[in-house]
DNA sequence: CATCTGACGACCG
DNA sequence: GCGGTCGCCAGAT
């Protein structure tokens, strides 16, 4: 079940960032790459706590549909990400992978209070 | 089995 | 920066 590792893998995305699909699908070497990643998302379960809505389209393009479009934005903006009108701002800043998650973010991540 | 579609990514004009 | 197209694989009809 590679979708489980997926689903995993989101859970360790830290609160202020987010990762892509593609950058999920070639951490798991799902077959198929992002298209895989995207397959396990689309039955991303709920109540496990999976931060789904961090995870984004190549270069933090936001891809999803409403209704979940709509409340990704929303949920991206509550953990102080910046969007613009289909897409993360600065995401390159924000931008997390997997293996490379340690002890603190590469650029300042929190801004004051929220 | 054939066909269409999809929470993608990279390239081209 | 934007839209169109091809490549990739799996699921649903």
């Amino acid at each position: 079940m590679n979708s489980n590792l997926v689903y995993e893998l989101v859970k360790k995305i830290p609160r202020g960032q987010a990762a892509t699909y593609g950058r999920i699908a070639k951490a798991l070497k799902l077959p198929g790459g992002a298209r895989a990643a995207g397959r396990a998302m689309a039955a991303c379960p709920s109540g496990l706590g999976i931060p789904w809505h961090r995870v984004v389209g190549a270069g933090g393009r936001l891809l999803l549909r409403e209704p979940n479009a709509s409340l990704q934005r929303k949920l991206l903006e509550s953990e102080g990400l910046r969007l613009a009108e289909k897409r993360i701002l600065e995401f390159s800043s924000h931008e997390w992978t997997p293996g490379k998650a340690r002890h603190r973010a590469p650029a300042q991540s929190r801004q004051k209070t929220g």
